[in-house]
DNA sequence: CAGTGGTCTAGACCACCAC
DNA sequence: TGGTGGTCTAGACCACTGC
């Protein structure tokens, strides 16, 4: 790496250098690295530019500070969020993004866990009272839950819906009813969401955030905006998600062939999910 | 502001409080803040302090330091990358994701550009390699290009072509060929690609991309690796998309509709989606 | 040249944790 | 109690910009 012309200040190099040494595993994973004293003396810096380093590390997720014990180095994988419909899969419906990344989630030997922080009636946040297309006042049924991989904190999402939706539909007022997988008891309503939208960002977390995710502020989150519409256009539910940026990756697939062929009945394409 | 029981440092504050004066206009988008001398002598801080706290600005793109010059507020405001599948919205054929971007780019009166890096053969990344399903010596066709929006840049691209394709499709040697839209000369050669993959990440920049989208070590960006596959399902191009987080919003739209239309009725859903 | 931010240091005090 | 990281300071030197 022949930086010339770019001198990097030393915590950049030395960020760059611990991140090598935790990828080659000379700082393995869920082991405290070196202190900050030892790490300044082995390079011969001050401790605070050996804190700024870390910092860097910190932010993007590869190390986690534990107050009073060190600053371990991460374990998690990055997990998969796969929004693939059913088009480009061929399947009958597609699972719920939090669903698919469940199974995963046991596929790496942890255990998804979900938990429900509140389902009850509310004013809806800005955004989702523009989106629903109602005033300011009217309440919806909110669903709010924070998503685990064992005791790792992976996702908030808050779904909204709309009250007349909910009388057509009572479960959704259930605790146990939906559980992310609310699209069935909607389906079983008449309520079967055809069209989806979903807007990413990416950005800083709140405070809240902070607490509930286990962040810290230089940290980013993927923010998700989806929303469920009938076939009418109407919209059936807004859910807001907020992931840590180093934890996931969000995987979308779609498929433009289906007015080009005629359904196929019965036996299914060939088409299968690229390899990765 | 009553943050009972977590005191939050003094540069977050700071930095919480500038960002408030940057959004009710106290200090203007594109002229630079006070000095950081005069701020550490404004809020009786150290000029360290203030350093930090900027630096969280900077890191979510709130600010950009200009060197000799200044911390000045950025102007640009986010834009939306717009991939909603023409099912869901029933247009022949949707743009190209940077295209849609372009015509939102003109519409906040900026000029819309593309500069072509490289485009020739090349031997690609890995992550292009195993997509491709070709082996670590087979080349292909790049294109690289970097997108901006006046002087801004915003977006880094880099198309991968097998040559079997190029070779049924030679426009893609051309620099002003594809121009991002390469679905064109690639359709009336009879390569349409009907099935998409997306995958979403986020990160921090490499040393080239801080180089070349002008960013910080601290200021994170989308990755995104994009994959057209034709209707027997081989790939036709792999694009990997790098722009800076703090500057888009990633739309994603589609429409699950028409396979509804036989199966009206609301029988168990028992196929599910396939392992991967 | 003066003003800007970039970086680094030595030293200090604090909160937290494990023993 | 000793080790960990969190934060802050005063002071210093540097590179870059614009006058």
């Amino acid at each position: 790496m022949t930086t010339i012309g770019t001198p990097q200040p030393q915590y950049a190099q030395i960020a760059e250098l611990v991140r090598a040494r935790i990828a080659d595993g000379t700082y393995p994973r869920g082991v405290p690295l070196p202190s900050e004293d030892r790490l300044a003396e082995e390079f011969g810096v001050s401790r605070v530019t050996i804190n700024r380093a870390i910092g860097l590390l910190r932010a993007s997720g590869d190390v986690k500070v534990r107050r009073g014990v060190g600053t371990v180095v991460r374990t998690l994988p990055r997990i998969t969020r796969d929004v693939t419909t059913r088009h480009a899969t061929d399947s009958r419906q597609p699972p719920p993004p939090s669903r698919a990344a469940d199974s995963e989630i046991s596929g790496m030997g942890l255990r998804p866990r979900t938990d429900y922080r509140e389902v009850g009636e509310t004013t809806p946040p800005p955004v989702v009272t523009r989106i629903l297309g109602i005033t300011e006042a009217d309440r919806v049924l909110v669903r709010r839950r924070v998503h685990y991989a064992d005791e790792d904190p992976t996702e908030m999402a808050d779904s909204y819906y709309p009250l007349p939706v909910v009388e057509r539909c009572p479960d959704l007022r259930d605790v146990d009813g939906g559980c992310g997988g609310a699209y069935v008891p909607l389906a079983a309503a008449g309520l079967t969401p055809v069209r989806f939208t979903e807007d990413v960002d990416v950005r800083v977390p709140t405070e809240e955030e902070q607490r509930v995710l286990d962040l810290e502020p230089t940290q980013v989150v993927f923010h998700t905006v989806h929303v469920a519409y009938t076939f009418d256009g109407d919209p059936l539910e807004v859910c807001m998600h907020v992931m840590p940026g180093h934890l996931w990756t969000l995987r979308y697939g779609w498929d433009d062939r289906a007015e080009e062929v005629p359904e196929p009945t019965g036996g299914s394409h060939h088409a299968h999910h690229p390899a990765r």
